[in-house]
DNA sequence: ATAACATATAAAAATATTTTTATATATTAT
DNA sequence: ATAATATATAAAAATATTTTTATATGTTAT
């Protein structure tokens, strides 16, 4: 029954909510989370935790970043994400989307140098570049 | 969000799925699931009221007795329920299960006058009988 | 090598949940 | 009316989770 308990768990903490929805449109390091939700990193990072633990995500390492993104390698898991992620309306996240498209395009228009910015973080901002 | 993580919290307890998988096969007073969990009735019925208060359960008064049953009025609650009921083998509440009936039996044959036992009650207890 | 950075982890503090114990309320029996 | 029973609720104690603060680890830049 621990499984179960452990992925309920999961779920029922507003934060950890907040990073599943902002997983919705493609995945993200941790400094993302912690620009997009205003929370200091080991918070963060804790959270990020707790859902890898219950397998709602999973992460990969880039250099030195870690990248969160979520696990649909599981029917059920991949039912219960989806069902939550439509149950929260955007409006609900839009200052943590606000903050995060400000910080990527911070990123981007601090013209880092390549070797600062990793691979996915810099097609990401390429494309934020090009909408604006 | 709230509803969501209320709704998760309530799932996120093993005494709770407990006592849902006790509700699979009808519904129970308070009474029967202090026999069948061995615990004190305060512990019960607080987690009788997580689980109500994120409807999951219903509760019906019949005289002094309170009811409890599954509330599958929501699709996705009774989708949840359904796949949490499936994924919890019988062979974990057994001991429950046993507790619950040895009670119900006991109550049958303390041969109590009519009056001290519920309708539903009698219902499930002459069913008891005529198996045994 | 040293510094800067991203992230993880540990320990302490803050907060929330659960359990227990005691008591209140409502219903039915005597 | 009074006693007995079923359940609810409140307060205190126990436990678990979350947050913060400080520090460790690993990676890349200088």
């Amino acid at each position: 029954m621990d499984e179960l308990t452990s992925l309920f768990k999961a779920l029922s903490d507003e934060t950890r909510l907040r990073i599943l929805k902002l997983l919705e449109s493609g995945d993200l390091c941790v400094c993302d989370f912690v620009a997009a939700m205003d929370m200091v990193q080991p918070r963060v990072s804790f959270h990020l935790n707790v859902l890898k633990k219950a397998n709602l995500v999973k992460d990969r390492k880039e250099g030195k970043w870690m990248h969160y993104s979520i696990d649909d390698s599981d029917m059920f898991k991949r039912f219960l994400i989806l069902s939550v992620l439509e149950r929260i309306p955007d409006e609900q996240i839009k200052d943590d989307k606000k903050r995060l498209d400000e910080f990527l395009k911070k990123k981007a228009e601090g013209a880092l140098p390549d070797n600062m910015v990793c691979n996915s973080c810099r097609a990401k901002m390429n494309n934020l570049r090009s909408k604006s």
